[in-house]
RNA sequence: GCGCGUGUAGCUCAGCUGGAUAGAGCGUCGGCUUGCGGAGCCGAAGGUCGUAGGUUCAAAUCCUGCCACGCGUACCA
């Protein structure tokens, strides 16, 4: 593809002695491996049909050895074909990703689930997606730093401390295990939650304990408050261990407050104003929301907080080259605001930090109540997934593998900006486009190859490729492509619907194309075993296991 | 009101840095199996790409107006 670029832009320099930089994009099987626009791009500018400047170029190339046929087609669009031969080598080499970003230190921030909470499937999907991004980044060779940042202090701290006060304190956390763990602690928020709205004397108490956790002073509510928030830390490790998640380094809220309001202090005069009390960052200015960053209470908001964590995660990684924040597309428009104000208190920092907005997702079933703290647990959805799956496959050593794969592919395959609903039967269905169905394709090749490992080795020299055989190399080979693409803009959908793609493509050949036992099983084998390689690791950039067997 | 996002087949979604006849899954209808995992393959029906204009050789894609829905709009996070 580079040399087909390099070779129409010298053509295009030596006949007409204009600099461009073609475009050259894979068009439809027929159309050939690769087509290239550059003569239409060029007929404006040279003022000369289309299809002439096409056949010039096309000229040029026609001797290349690594391209078996040059054409013209439609208004003036060149398409090239690859060789066998070097198709083959180039499907064969499909497995090595490039290394654009070999060493860079990158810095992800994704998840951000409140400890005293519960996790919703909302940090369920920034956790899926966010590490999802975090794969492609690594795979491209940067060094990725997960990050995660917690609100620890606040109303709903307190509301579940109240509630574990009026049990039997957190002694009942240490009873708790595994995912229950997590249910545990939305029950007793839930239940604080429910009482400051119904009751005024534990709304009350509820705002006394909020003051008691700011000033540390009571020591049974501080006792609770550290145990709880570790807890409630290691109920989200248990879930995350489950996903196959990792995650560096937790900042939390309580660590910024004190950060972002000095920075903010600093700054009154050349970038914040005072107004009614509050120091406000005037966004109207630039076509953007003003936001209170110090209440008239003199306490830092979430603005200010956001501030002071993006110069603790400077101090920390002075190194990064990019730090991206995953969030819900809710906070789109705050950001902007927060990254203003950035920009002008610190310009480098702010010009590599980048958020990235997630839409909202909801069940096909049941609707989600956010207003007593009853909203779809990542927990209640993971059960039911895994109830499903486990019906489904009762003997299945993989059962674990699969509801998980059927979650984090059903989440992935969406546009990141686009709101998701969700539905478990279509997540787990194993005909359609589902993560069981790539981890059946994945299956079944493991299977013909550890058939055929037990037999003797077929000779793979055939200099051609068959129809069929020839589609399912050519899809292989795209794969470095599809990888760098999702890469740089930071969307694994994109891998999700070429491996969806290159599984059809698979079946194709696999209908018609016997492989044990055919004369031309040497080079089928070749094929089947690139195939499974491209497709486990496509997974793997999604966070999705490829088992051998289900 | 203003800002951001979304609007593509009955349903769920790809495609959006302009390119060739707008694709897939589910669902519907019809076909294929004495064989490597049929969880598959082949075919049919199904579309004013929200809408009206504009730019262009070329628009689902870019620009403008309008409509619908979602989110945000100063002391919550």
């Amino acid at each position: 593809m580079q040399e087909i670029s390099s070779a129409l832009k010298q053509a295009a320099k030596s006949v007409y002695e204009t600099d461009i930089e073609p475009e050259i994009s894979r068009p439809e099987a027929k159309f050939g491996d690769f087509s290239s626009n550059i003569a239409l791009k060029l007929a404006a500018q040279l003022k000369k049909p289309p299809r002439e400047i096409a056949q010039a170029l096309a000229n040029a190339l026609s001797q290349n050895p690594n391209l078996a046929k040059v054409e013209l087609a439609g208004p003036g669009f060149i398409n090239f074909w690859l060789t066998d031969k070097v198709l083959a080598e180039s499907a064969q080499a499909a497995t090595r990703p490039a290394q654009a970003l070999a060493g860079q230190e990158i810095l992800v921030e994704f998840g951000d689930p409140n400890p005293f909470k519960e996790m919703h499937i909302g940090h369920l999907y920034s956790y899926i997606v966010g590490d999802a991004i975090a794969r492609l980044l690594e795979s491209a060779g940067a060094s990725v730093r997960r990050l995660s940042y917690h609100g620890d202090v606040g109303l709903h701290v307190a509301k579940t401390i109240w509630a574990l006060k009026q049990a039997s304190g957190a002694a009942e956390f240490q009873l708790a295990d595994g995912l229950a763990a997590d249910t545990m602690i939305g029950n007793y928020y839930a239940k604080g939650a429910e009482a400051y709205e119904q009751s005024p004397s534990a709304k009350d108490e509820i705002t006394k304990i909020n003051h008691l956790i700011y000033s540390g002073q009571d020591p049974d509510i501080k006792n609770i408050y550290e145990q709880g928030r570790e807890l409630s830390f290691k109920a989200f490790d248990n879930i995350l261990k489950l996903l196959d998640i990792s995650n560096d380094r937790r900042y939390l809220e309580s660590q910024t407050a004190e950060v972002g309001k000095e920075m903010v202090q600093k700054n009154i005069g050349p970038v914040f104003e005072e107004s009614d009390g509050a120091v406000i960052y005037p966004g109207e200015k630039a076509g953007l929301h003003t936001r209170v960053f110090i209440t008239s209470q003199g306490l830092p908001t979430y603005e200010a907080k956001d501030l002071g964590l993006t110069s603790l995660k400077d101090k920390d990684y002075p190194g990064a080259r990019r730090s991206l924040i995953i969030t819900a597309s809710e906070q789109s428009e705050y950001f902007k605001v927060m990254l203003a104000a950035l920009a002008e208190i610190n310009r480098s920092l702010a010009e590599k930090t980048t958020h990235l907005a997630h839409g909202f997702l909801s069940l096909s079933t049941g609707k989600m109540s956010s207003r007593t703290g009853n909203v779809y647990s990542a927990t209640n959805l993971l059960a039911k997934v895994k109830e499903r799956v486990y019906a489904q496959y009762p003997d299945s050593a993989q059962k674990d593998e699969i509801y998980l794969g059927a979650v984090k592919y059903g989440l992935l395959r969406h546009h990141l900006g686009s709101d998701i609903v969700y539905d478990v039967e279509e997540s787990v269905a194993v005909e359609g486009n589902s993560g069981p169905y790539l981890q059946y394709a994945h299956a079944r090749a493991c299977s013909i190859l550890a058939k055929a490992s037990e037999l003797p080795a077929e000779p793979a020299a055939i200099e051609s490729y068959e129809p069929p055989e020839r589609l399912l190399a050519r899809k292989i080979s795209e794969f470095p492509e599809v990888v760098a693409g999702a890469t740089a803009e930071l969307a694994p959908n994109q891998i999700c619907n070429y491996l969806y793609e290159l599984a059809q493509s698979f079946n194709k050949f696999y209908e018609t194309s016997r492989i044990i036992g055919d004369p031309r099983a040497g080079l089928r084998l070749k094929l089947v075993e690139s195939y499974s390689q491209v497709l486990a690791g496509g997974l793997k950039l999604l966070g999705i296991s490829a088992p051998e067997r289900m």
